[in-house]
RNA sequence: GCCGAAGUGGCGGAAUUGGCAGACGCGCCGGAUUCAAAAUCCGGUGGGCGCGAGUCUGUGUGGGUUCGAAUCCCACCUUCGGCACCA
């Protein structure tokens, strides 16, 4: 027996990484006749340190784009830094001197290095780095563009403030009223700020998901919640005593004859004006105040309680002419619809309760249609549902559905309302007051306000000199070089906006950079954004469903739209992947049970690592990280390397191809056996994604090699060559260096990674024999081995046969025998 | 409250179209090798009863459809995720 020493990853897989760069093998060609396929994971912010969640995407990406190219897809796998943020910020703060640009440069070096101890095959070339300026400059372009397209605005509004990162929030950084970042409770304040009109694309990005067939399920319904699409109308109640109309959304026109009341938000801006004419100004404010320091989280829960007060002001209901009464209250919020609404508190719970607590009458206008019955009164609770009308008038009789299109077809002509659509979504705030970010480029100047910077002026770059003290503005309003400039249009002197965009907004678009990521005249070129867009398929945490995900898209139709791109949606099938865990938990620094990558890649190798990460779950599900089954996958990549080395003279002396007809059954069994993981594999990667499975079917063959090797007494080596060879290639998109080195030790040409994917031979999985699985009413009792191809009368004779099958049957009567082909036999007594 | 996903051995997971539940790996048990160990190789391993051939039982719970259900239907439980006084 020849003694072998198991695969020095260490050494070798250094080596081998080296020589893929040097060769360039992992550049994607441009006009060639393959079909082109572009492979994307989420391009990391550069923390300086890999983690297990980063170990995972981009295995799982390295993965799609190896087998791609095997199969002769031209393939783009690019990698790139989402470089711009608040750690580098703090980082310079906490660390003295360290300024952001050399911190985040540093780190994105030490990162790229980890990145290639994994063997992960980029095309380097194609690199982006948000926050160098030949990657911002064309950010500040899209922004411009949109900025002329009424795409982007500023304006007043109450938005979501971080006291911790001092920097105001998009909606969509918001968790459970706190910073998505930080967790830092966020305050509401009253600020002018940059938003991007996601809005007008709320009704496209909701009905584009049905383009999105290799999504997700779930992370197309969160984005449903999030953008929330109801449909509606909008309904104007005069008020006599002001001269005012009261703009109210409701999903309900059906019901207008029931509203007995109305209710404005406490942030309505008519209240300031009816509490002047109440009459009862003092109790009105005092009220006001008393919600207004409520808590947001009491104020927003369902279960609060509703408090209100009336302002003796009437309006009037356009639908039948009635007075009434308008109340201020803590349960309509200023943030949806218009901040009012019409109470109908027959058929709304929360209006009834309300109702019924102030005293303002109920009156009933729907009734269930069919058997069951409804009294409000008597049931004391609203009745919701859709039904029949009563109590309105000449819609009397007619349910819900078309009471609501004649309804609202009344108030249009009466200039009165109109049908209407509301989103819960609500345009995108982009602007930080930070300094590690792309400035916003635009300038105010006294005599032409708000003046876009020039095109050709790009970038407006960020000045190095900076003083990152605390205060709540942005750094950069303290740098007078940088603030003091002149107006682009009269020359005259005017002050650079010195807020800069929020870092989603860099990452919304850099896929789209990287089909041309080169070009200095150009954001990229139509022609080639089109030969590649869209993404084949992305990988990338689920944790960005709503943010990156959203916004990406929004982008990307706003892109079509200034016809930069032809594509509809930035990613065709976007593989959500789940979080590496240890101990059941996120690995966390303040859980202590963080695993360091770089530890376990000295420890284990590149290989063993990748995968064990494919292997140890499928992609779209949680891992739980394991020290003893990464030690399993390190055995496997020993046992494939072993058995090679333990045979490498024979194997490398025979040639020539495997004539089916000279095998011995062994022979035959392990031929079939790599045919079939040919197909599994195949399978596996090109259809389903499940790594896992297509891994554990490269170790039953690796098992196979092993039990032949054991019981055939002569080996046949030009089959073992074939295994090999196969085997090899079916595992070299997975566990790149030890296949390479195992290529290279068979004699065959360099580099495996080059060659083409096997295919299978219909043929080689033929059975001349099958197992029939023989049951009895359903139960396993039996089974037997009949020609493969037998008629099912046949099987179903030779079954009914077999002597175990009579002992069960005795003096029953046989009912039925069900035969399926191939598969089994099911005996009914 | 509304919407969605999931629940399978000691553990991670497999079963792709309604057809042998538990592939593969970890762990554990046994054997070979060794002076001994590590490593390696071989075998066993859902649970109950049985010396055994066997046999009963088993995919969150309870029903149902079917010759046959982890898979389909109904009801429920649990966990996770999204939205939530949204008018």
């Amino acid at each position: 027996m020849v003694v072998v020493n198991d695969f020095d990853f260490a050494e070798r897989e250094k080596y081998w990484q080296n020589l893929w760069q040097e060769e360039g093998l992992d550049k994607a060609a441009e006009d060639t006749a393959a079909e082109n396929y572009y492979a994307l994971e989420m391009f990391p912010y550069p923390s300086g340190r890999l983690h297990m969640g980063h170990v995972r995407v981009y295995s799982i990406g390295d993965v799609m784009a190896r087998f791609k190219r095997m199969t002769g897809h031209n393939v783009l796998h690019p990698m790139g830094w989402d470089a711009f943020g608040l750690p580098a910020e703090n980082a310079a703060k906490e660390h003295g001197n360290i300024h952001p640009k050399k911190w985040t440069w540093d780190n994105i070096s030490a990162m790229k290095e980890q990145m290639k101890s994994l063997g992960l095959s980029y095309d380097w070339d194609r690199e982006v780095t948000t926050a160098s300026p030949d990657y911002y400059r064309w950010t500040q372009w899209f922004f411009l563009q949109m900025l002329k397209n009424d795409l982007a605005y500023r304006e007043e509004a109450a938005v979501n403030w971080c006291p911790s990162c001092e920097t105001v929030l998009a909606n969509e950084q918001v968790v459970d009223e706190a910073c998505e970042r930080c967790e830092t409770e966020v305050e509401i304040k009253q600020l002018e700020q940059w938003f991007l009109k996601i809005t007008d694309y709320a009704d496209q990005l909701l009905d584009d998901h049905e383009l999105l067939e290799k999504w997700p399920e779930r992370v197309k319904m969160m984005q449903k919640n999030w953008i929330g699409r109801s449909e509606g109308a909008m309904i104007k109640f005069p008020v006599p005593a002001t001269g005012d109309e009261l703009e109210v959304f409701t999903t309900r026109p059906d019901t207008v004859f029931g509203a007995t009341y109305m209710v404005l938000a406490p942030e309505h801006p008519l209240v300031e004006k009816f509490m002047e004419l109440s009459g009862r100004k003092e109790e009105l404010q005092d009220f006001i105040a008393r919600v207004k320091e409520q808590e947001e989280e009491e104020r927003t829960s369902p279960d609060s309680e509703k408090i209100g007060m009336d302002t003796g002001i009437k309006a009037i209901n356009p639908m039948n002419g009635e007075e009434i009464p308008i109340f201020i209250a803590n349960y309509v919020l200023m943030g949806y619809g218009t901040g009012a609404i019409m109470a109908v508190p027959a058929h709304d719970q929360r209006d009834y309760d309300f109702a019924v607590k102030y005293d303002i009458p109920v009156r009933q206008v729907i009734i269930p249609e069919g058997e069951e019955e409804w009294d409000v009164a008597e049931k004391d609770e609203a009745f919701e549902e859709y039904g029949i009308l009563i109590n309105s008038d000449k819609y009397n009789g007619l349910n819900s559905a078309s009471a609501f299109d004649k309804i609202v077809r009344d108030l249009e002509e009466g200039g009165l309302g109109q049908q209407e659509v509301n989103f819960r979504l609500k345009d995108w705030l982009i602007s930080r007051q930070r300094y590690w970010g792309a400035p916003i480029p635009v300038v105010y100047c006294d005599d032409c306000g708000i003046v876009p910077v020039p095109e050709e002026e790009l970038p407006v770059e960020l000045p190095e000199e900076v003083e990152l003290t605390p205060g709540g503005e942005s750094p950069l309003k303290k740098v007078e070089d940088f603030v003091n400039t002149s107006c682009p249009r009269c020359d005259r002197a005017a002050k650079r906006e010195t807020d800069t965009m929020d870092t989603f907004v860099d990452s919304s678009w850099y896929f789209l950079r990287y089909t041309d990521a080169n070009n200095d005249e150009d954001p990229f070129l139509k022609e080639k954004v089109d030969a590649w867009m869209p993404v084949d398929i992305y990988v990338g945490g689920v944790e960005h469903a709503i943010l990156h995900l959203l916004y990406a898209r929004f982008f990307t139709k706003v892109a079509r739209d200034l016809g930069l791109t032809s594509a509809d949606e930035p990613f065709d099938h976007y593989l959500a992947q789940g979080m590496v865990l240890k101990d059941g938990a996120k690995m966390s620094k303040s859980k202590g049970n963080v695993v360091d990558p770089l530890n376990i890649l000295e420890k284990y190798g590149a290989d063993a690592t990748r995968l064990f990460i494919l292997f140890a779950a499928p992609p779209e599900k949680d891992l739980e990280w394991s020290n003893k089954g990464i030690e399993g996958l390190q055995r496997f990549v020993n046992r494939v390397w072993r058995v090679i080395q333990e045979n490498l003279t024979e194997v490398k002396e025979a040639t020539g191809k495997v004539e089916l007809t000279g095998l011995s059954d062994a022979g035959r069994g392990l031929y079939r056996k790599l045919h079939e993981t040919i197909k599994k594999v195949t399978v596996d990667l090109a259809e389903r994604q499940n790594f896992n499975t297509a891994i554990s079917a490269l170790m039953e063959l690796t098992n196979e090699v092993y039990q032949y090797i054991e019981t055939e007494e002569e080996l046949n080596y030009q089959l073992l060559a074939e295994v090999f060879t196969n085997k090899l290639l079916l595992l070299a998109p997975f566990a790149p260096h030890v296949t390479e080195e195992l290529w290279q030790q068979l004699g065959q040409e360099f580099s495996i990674h080059q060659n083409s994917w096997p295919e299978y031979e219909e043929e080689a999985l033929a059975r001349d024999e099958i197992e029939i699985v023989i049951q009895i009413n359903g139960k396993v009792r039996d089974r037997m081995m009949v020609s493969a191809d037998s008629s099912q009368e046949e099987v179903k004779e030779e079954a009914l046969k077999q002597d175990k099958v009579q002992k069960y049957i005795g003096s029953d009567d046989v009912k039925k025998v069900i035969v399926v082909p191939k598969k089994l036999v099911n005996v009914v007594l």
